[in-house]
DNA sequence: CGCTATTTGTTCAGCGATTGAATTATTTGC
DNA sequence: GCAAATAATTCAATCGCTGAACAAATAGCG
């Protein structure tokens, strides 16, 4: 479930190309413009000679492809550039949630290639049913990436829930499901992916971190270290320190909607008092609007509310800006605590970002000691829906990019 | 400011020896009973001989001294131990505290093996005076560590505040310190360190962020990830992940003392309210008790804290319930975000442990969703007193262990 | 148009570090 | 006293990086 790519083992002969390889690979993957050999040797610290031997291999391995360079004044040899090839290895996404069903398949560029969603409230439905169904939409998304000229190389699912190292769904309440063996209830399917030394076939991860991953890999480039919170039932963080995800010990960080803002407040499932869902929840904020919660679809709610509040309406204006100092102050706490500079705001969030932002930032600047010195900016997600199925499958073609060596050293 | 050790650019012909003897070193650190070299050949997976070939290189430089084995049954030739030298490279950790001044050597090994401690009210004292008093008792150090054929190859010094990448203290408020440069008031006295590769010759970092360090690297060896709580007027905590210290996007993490506990309560010198620091910080609790806090120095004041609970003082029994409560709060919402399992109180909570640790455990029980599956540790920490200076020397003498190679290309 | 300066990319001998097998060293058990 | 067993070292082979020389391709200039 780890994403670690440090060689904390036995540094081997091989391992100085391994590395290599994921150096100069991570270097164009990070560039802006296509980079020449010698652009990579100058950045990388590496001879040219090294250089043009890593990049061919990974010419031979489909990871990248030779392209029109940035354009250059001056005289001398023009340079070729290299990008991330568009045909190779790729990503698929997968996620279960309330509402909605979604495939997708990502490429090394961090390109959705591939998207199908199926909308229907997955509560009633059994787990094995409901996977049985994505492993339908997802083998229809293998032929589509096949056309493209993409190989599926691992699959990543994102659940509304606790998930332990397994890969067994604990406990995903708004979806019903307790101790689910995903794992194995997908081994039942025949597989979709090409095994690939060093990428698992199946990762499963709350949705919330990969949500964050995915705004992580969004392009353009954003800041490394950042919180991203998915307001949706419930309220999930992704926490993101230094380009990787921080997971906890037991991969159950996170779990923000529990952060106790008013300590002596309303009880909540969890067991606890005065938690951070009971006041910015997606239905905590629709009921202190005044909206009757009979719409199922979450999402149908969250416009209605930014409807009205567009409107003017004062009630929903009220309860935005009371959810938004709920947020303030569970979020100060966290800022104070990891000192971040960047909270985006994604999941249903996204949509009420406008009018949550102000009363977020309010508090703060009110609370964090050191927002005196450098301040902190909070803005929506730039994923649009379904952010987590994207997040999955761009996590395991980020793996790919971090360590090309397995890939390479494949059948082909 | 930062301890990492990965590679992060390239990767040459000699990174792999330097990789491998820090494999090899940091596996004899870690080992409980002196490993012989077969046996580090198996833990790290390189062969006997490299093995040997690094072995070499770390004996001749002082960093390994063969010893006595682990005593072994059966037939065969006998092993021979590799331990830590204790003579070689040292650390030197320096603390300025509210009422003390501190310095100590703390060899590879992790044992202090020279201590100093002026008691003193600093506050009154100009920052260049109390560190050229500093300076003076780091020499006395220096001579003695010289005799116990210890070389000092960097410092490490505390401080009650924040501190920026340059090792500018920007705030350091119960001290009094405010834009104090201390590198270049150092920079004035004769330098007391050998100069090594890869080694700062001074690191200046927040005392809570050192003494979490030295509980990670205290003996026996604890969890490595956890959060260490230091309860001094201010609050301040140390976050350990993954045997790493976390130290935010501007080394200002782990203040938390300002989460905030009863949001719309008491008004905080930092401009919020309700923040933890009002409830379970060391005036707080003595205050609520009862106690005139004529007396300075903190220690005694949690000295007679703990006298009178002990005796059954009700009023100083309910301060600490009190406190551990508000601790609590703050401490549940902590695990719930970074899913931790352990939590060390330092500072002046160690002392009052007996009394803080229910509570705060009542309240985690309360509030962490996850704590059901796995349940968290609360407890006091291992290190006493001036904790600080000594994980300030134990994180220098950690890095030779995590970097040898720049000790080896040394001089000698 | 041809020459030079300039930059890119490749080729190749040299070298450092690891490997694996063979060898030496040292003890226990029969 | 000898065989078995384990520890550690020696040494040729190999892998991958380096540095320098070389080939390729273009702009600028007269």
């Amino acid at each position: 479930m780890s994403l670690t790519h440090a060689p904390a083992g036995a540094v081997r002969q091989g391992s100085l190309r391994e590395l290599n390889l994921a150096l100069v690979l991570g270097r164009i993957a990070a560039a802006d413009r296509p980079p020449s050999r010698a652009d990579l040797a100058t950045a990388t610290g590496l001879t040219r000679a090294t250089v043009s031997a890593v990049v061919e291999d990974l010419l031979g391995g489909q990871l990248v492809r030779e392209s029109d360079p940035a354009p250059r004044s001056g005289a001398g040899r023009p340079a070729r550039g290299l990008v991330l090839a568009e045909q190779g290895p790729a990503g698929l996404g997968l996620e279960v949630n309330v509402d909605y069903l979604a495939v997708c398949v990502v490429d090394l560029a961090g390109q959705v290639r591939h998207r199908t969603v199926h909308r229907a409230d997955l509560r009633p439905v059994a787990p094995a049913d409901a996977l049985a169904h994505l492993v339908e939409m997802a083998g229809a998304a293998r032929d589509d990436a096949a056309v493209q000229g993409l190989t599926l190389v691992g699959a990543a699912l994102a659940v509304p829930g606790l998930v332990d190292d397994a890969g067994l769904v604990r406990l995903a309440p708004n979806l019903g499901w307790s101790d689910v063996p995903v794992p194995a209830l997908l081994a039942e399917h025949p597989p979709l992916i090409e095994q690939v030394p060093g990428v698992p076939a199946l990762t499963v991860d709350n949705e919330a971190n990969l949500a964050a991953l995915g705004e992580l890999h969004s392009q353009p480039p954003g800041p490394t270290s950042f919180l991203h919170i998915s307001g949706e039932v419930g309220i999930g963080a992704g926490i993101v320190l230094d380009g990787a995800l921080f997971r906890g010990v037991r991969g159950w960080s996170g779990e923000i909607g529990h952060l106790p803002v008013h300590p002596e407040g309303r009880p909540c499932r969890c067991g606890g008092q005065g938690c951070l869902e009971q006041y910015a929840g997606q239905e905590a904020i629709v009921s202190a609007a005044g909206l009757a919660r009979a719409e199922l679809p979450a999402d149908t709610a969250t416009a209605r509310l930014a409807e009205l509040a567009e409107a003017g309406d004062a009630d929903a204006l009220r309860a935005l800006h009371d959810a938004g100092t709920a947020l303030g102050v569970a979020v100060a706490g966290v800022v104070n605590l990891l000192d971040l500079d960047t909270v985006v705001l994604g999941g249903g969030y996204a949509a009420l970002a406008p009018w949550l932002c102000p009363p977020v930032l309010a508090e703060i600047d009110a609370r964090v000691l050191t927002a005196a010195w450098s301040p902190v900016t909070v803005r929506p997600s730039t994923l649009g829906a379904e952010a987590a199925a994207v997040g999955a499958a761009g996590s395991v073609a980020r793996r790919i990019i971090a360590q090309p060596a397995g890939w390479l050293a494949r059948s082909g």
